[in-house]
RNA sequence: GCCAAGGUGAUGGAAUGGUAGACAUACAGGGCUUAAAACCCUGGGAAGGCCUAAAAACUUUCGUGUGGGUUCGAGUCCCACCCUUGGUACCA
């Protein structure tokens, strides 16, 4: 009889229904597991196969929980607020409110022929006004706390959503919604200080069971920098210049400072800029290019200098010039550098547009330390031919050194150049040249294998372009050595197969242009000359009156959106009292309904047109005044999710702390993308509550499984433009919703993304099928070939489950299903732990299966089921014979043979005879049940 | 550019430093069938050798992106490079 499972599962469902199976409660005689998926936005498109896979996960995570006796939480709800399910009620015509109704019950049906076992009595959905009462509670909290205010600054503005945008919120310089270049526009903006946390969301990092990319991905973003303050005076002027430099070590260096064009001092028009015109031009032209016209630009430096205006260094007393550039920026730092143009890329590339003075401070030190070396001077030459844009490479084989430029030493008062020429001479021929650049000492350590000594050079590099071909082949050295040969590669091979870390240095120094931007020796630094730069940081600061500061990359949470449908933000506008908060018994403020909610484009709400909702009374002085307009971003709402779930229905309160200490912190967290925002805004929400008590853990979720998409069968992403989609429905339909939760755990590592197979899902239906065919051969008695692959089968699942390896788990539980095929029968207590152990991935058809074993109760009520360490001990195992690491055969030994057991055994084995060919052993490697191997 | 993860059959993928390719898909051969589907059985990394009418069996060498290294033994550890995917980008 073939499996039938649409009506199995039917009536499995039902019966958890009705049993009420999956309702949480604070049992405080058991241990508690909150397993959580990140809860979706409900999309009007639906459900594709994609989005179960996390879903279906935790359900197995959670039924396991259960089976082993912890009080387990497992809830789902509905990110409902914000600009997609705007934009979808827009284009749909519809009420937003009436979208998300529509989406939700939808998504639940599609869902609920999974069989997932969520507590749907603690559902949420972030656009209810008993959940964003909270969410306003939270904002007001924070106002009360200082830590959100307003701000006039300028933001990212994307005129096709026509709202402003949080930094989190672009994907490069385009909105990440509707992929509409932003512009910067001045709005009055409420601003949360999520940058007052920086320091802690980075240090409690260490706290979490994450994956390491998230983590790192998190630690980018915050973007942490230890540097320096140091003030450069205006000469002849009170006024003077904040730099902000993590290389305070390279300020002899620094020969002019770069103002970004924010910066207040160029509004300052005591100063006497004498190009204040020109100067206040490219201000105003860089503010109205959008950040894809700068990218366009690509890293092609602008600026203007301003004219008449110098500043002092302080390490050097000079005056240097001054820039506005827009390659600094704003909102970073003090909005002002020093620029060091021998030791920064972009101060590089500036000065040599700009023709600025570039003085090296920092010499490289490259190579690998050595002891007692022989200390000596030397070049390197690169000879460049131009017209054929190809250099001058010798070959000196693989144990000379590889492929090399020209190398030489240099006697002790010869001078440099002179010595380079001399050794292109001498080991070329060349002597046409002409020296066209050099670079800085290079103190390089390195072991000389060919003279077999260690050596510690300082090397100077020169590039040399070719004027003519003429050679003087007589005094070619390698005619008398023949230990090289010369030939010319061009540029772009050579600066692939010369790999020599001295050469290659040279190389990119000369040829590509990049300066020297690490640490190294001091030079020309006054009385820090000779000292390593990382070690002398502090004390140059100390000698310049500048301070050591940490700097972030994180920008405070841009919070207002000039949309409609997201939670109100519960302020009033007073002419006398000026902003003041809503009080906390008024909450929560109710987004009004209407009938036109579209956004209005002049950086104004569509609220602000509701005068009946705006004037309101000002609570404090009780006359007219009018509510704030802006509404909050999506992200508001699933920032503290997590905690109502704990507590659903409280309307005194946004969580009690009774049930908190219960239920948190999250114990496993389930979920894809967002690597960056959500869990940084919730983590930032999260620490904000733990100020004020609310919760009572440091960390929101403790562990975090990153979830791996799943791509179409034609290996792109799966979409509706594409018509590549592919509905869990009808899969469900066809094949089952056992087959195809197991498909999904099988299809590879949970953290991996793999294209969807609807041939390979036939496989998993296939294995269901075989399952429900075996049960006729259940026997009363155990059979005792099956024991010890059960009891190892029940190990693996156990542990496969807890560490998110299901593929490997679904592997083994068809290795056991094949062994009992083999075998024809199995026993009725092996089928009752066997079943039990697949109950999470195939809760219906297993439940159908316990039922007829005439057991009473469901199956997801059942214990889980134990394994025997005993039987996983086996008194023979096979060892493997290797002779010189090949393998020759294997013999079967107790586990406690001997070495002496071995090699006799081993030797009876003809193979084994044959490959040692008389030969005297050497060594005997024997690892008892596993390997013995044999050298000769 | 930088940061992170990864590169294994036709495909998805297994493999505490110890028999590489588990498990599954696709494929091929066979069985069942009037036929097909379903189902069941068998096979398979590559190149060669031996024996043959042919095959099986047997056997040798090579084989986990490339090149080196450590080790009795490397997919796994170390070094350099190449490529793929994700994140990020003038952050001083």
């Amino acid at each position: 009889m073939a499996y039938d499972h649409s009506d199995i599962e039917k009536k499995a469902q039902q019966m958890w229904a009705s049993l009420d199976l999956y309702r949480a409660s604070e049992d405080p005689q058991k241990k508690k597991k909150y397993i959580l998926d990140m809860f979706p936005y409900p999309s009007g498109e639906g459900l594709h196969v994609g989005h179960p896979k996390g879903y279906i996960a935790t359900d197995i995570y959670s039924r396991h929980m259960r089976m082993k006796g912890y009080s387990v939480l497992h809830p789902m709800g509905w990110d409902a607020f914000g600009l997609p399910a705007e934009n979808f009620a827009l284009k749909n015509k519809t009420h937003p409110r009436k979208a998300v109704e529509q989406n939700i019950t939808n998504f639940k049906a599609q869902l609920a022929h999974l069989g997932f076992d969520y507590d749907w009595s603690r559902e949420i959905n972030t656009t209810d006004p008993s959940y964003y009462h909270w969410t306003q509670w939270i904002f007001l909290k924070m106002l009360e706390h200082g830590l959100a205010f307003q701000s006039n600054e300028p933001i990212n503005w994307c005129p096709s959503c026509m709202t402003g945008l949080a930094n989190e919120d672009l994907d490069g310089a385009v909105c990440e919604r509707c992929g509409t270049p932003v512009v910067k526009k001045n709005l009055p903006q409420w601003v949360l200080k999520i940058t007052d946390y920086a320091d802690r969301m980075l240090a409690d990092l260490d706290l979490l069971e994450w994956p390491e990319h998230i983590k790192e991905a998190q630690r980018n973003w915050i973007g942490r920098s230890e540097g320096a303050e140091i003030t450069f005076a205006i000469a002849g002027s009170d006024a003077s210049v904040t730099v902000f430099t993590t290389r305070p070590d390279t300020i002899f260096g620094a020969t002019y400072l770069v103002l970004a064009p924010e910066h207040v001092l160029i509004r300052n028009t005591e100063l006497g800029i004498k190009n204040s015109e020109e100067v206040q031009h490219y201000v105003a032209a860089t503010a109205t290019k959008t950040e894809i016209e700068r990218g366009a630009e690509g890293k092609e430096k602008t600026g203007v200098k301003l004219e008449g205006v110098s500043a002092i260094n302080p390490a050097t007393k000079e005056e240097i010039p001054i820039y506005v550039a827009d390659y600094v920026l704003g909102g970073y730092g003090t909005g002002a550098i020093m620029a060091v143009p021998a030791h920064d890329e972009r101060d590089y590339e500036f000065a040599k547009k700009f023709d600025l003075s570039i003085r090296t401070v920092v010499e490289a030190v490259t190579g690998k330390p050595q002891e007692n070396p022989e200390f000596r001077k030397s070049i390197v030459a690169l000879v460049v031919d131009k017209k054929n844009n190809k250099i001058l490479t010798l070959d000196w084989g693989t144990e000379l050194g590889g492929k090399l430029f020209i190398g030489g030493g240099r006697e002790e008062g010869e001078d440099a150049a002179k010595a380079a020429a001399r050794e292109i001479a001498e080991e070329t021929g060349y002597t046409d040249l002409k020296l066209v650049d050099q670079t800085a000492i290079i103190h390089h350590s390195y072991f000389a294998y060919s003279k077999n000594v260690a050596r510690e050079i300082e090397a100077i590099g020169f590039l040399f372009e070719l004027n003519g071909d003429a050679r003087q082949e007589q005094q070619l050295e390698h005619d008398e050595h023949g230990k090289f040969t010369v030939s010319w590669m061009p540029l772009a091979q050579a600066g692939q197969e010369v790999t020599e870390t001295l050469h290659r240095t040279v190389f990119e120094r000369l040829v590509l242009g990049h300066p020297h931007t690490g640490s190294g020796v001091l030079v020309d630094s006054g009385e820090f000359t000779g000292k390593n730069s990382e070690e002398t940081k502090q004390a140059v600061v100390a000698a310049v009156g500048g301070k050591l500061v940490t700097r972030y990359k994180l920008r405070d949470w841009v919070f207002s959106r000039q949309r409609y449908w997201g939670e109100p933000i519960p302020v009033i506008h007073c002419p006398n009292d000026g902003v003041v908060p809503v009080p906390y018994e008024d909450l929560p403020v109710l987004l009004p309904e209407v009938e036109s909610y579209e956004p209005t484009g002049t950086g104004e709400s569509p609220l602000a047109a509701i005068d009946e909702w705006v004037n309101t009374k000002c609570p404090k002085c009780g006359g007219a005044a009018k509510r704030e307009t802006n509404t909050m971003p999506q992200w508001a709402g699933s920032s503290w999710y997590y905690l109502r779930f704990m507590d659903p229905h409280d309307s005194d309160q946004l969580v009690s702390l009774k049930k908190e200490k219960y239920w948190a912190p999250v114990d496993v967290y389930v979920g894809g993308d967002h690597a960056v925002r959500h869990l940084i805004y919730a983590r930032f929400w999260h620490k904000f509550l733990y100020d004020i008590s609310v919760v009572s853990t440091l960390e929101p979720f403790k562990r975090l499984e990153f979830l791996g998409f799943i791509l179409a069968e034609d290996g792109r992403k799966m979409s509706k433009r594409f018509g590549n989609v592919i509905n869990p429905d009808d899969v469900v339909a066809e094949y089952g919703a056992d087959a195809f939760r197991i498909y999904e755990m099988f299809m590879g590592p949970f953290e991996n993304t793999t294209a969807w197979s609807t041939a390979s899902i036939a496989g998993t239906a296939r294995f269901v099928d075989r399952l429900w065919q075996i049960q006729d051969r259940v026997a009363p008695e155990s059979v005792p070939a099956l024991e010890t692959l059960l009891h190892e089968t029940i190990r693996k699942v156990t542990s496969d489950i807890e560490t998110f390896k299901f593929n490997t788990a679904v592997s083994q539980m068809m290795i056991f299903l094949n062994a009992v095929e083999k075998e024809g029968t199995i026993g009725k207590e092996q089928w009752s732990m066997y079943l039990r152990v697949l109950a999470p991935f195939a809760p219906h058809v297993t439940e159908e299966l316990w039922e007829r074993m005439g057991e009473m109760s469901s199956i997801h009520l059942a214990s889980w089921p134990a394994y025997d360490e005993a039987l996983l001990v086996s008194s023979e195992k096979e060892v493997t014979v290797q002779v010189n690491g090949k393998r020759r055969g294997a013999v079967t030994l107790a586990v406690d043979a001997s070495q002496e057991t071995a090699v006799t055994e081993a030797l009876k084995l003809p193979a084994v005879v044959a490959a040692l060919g008389g030969k005297e052993q050497k060594r005997v490697v024997f690892v008892p049940g596993k390997i013995l191997n044999l050298v000769v």
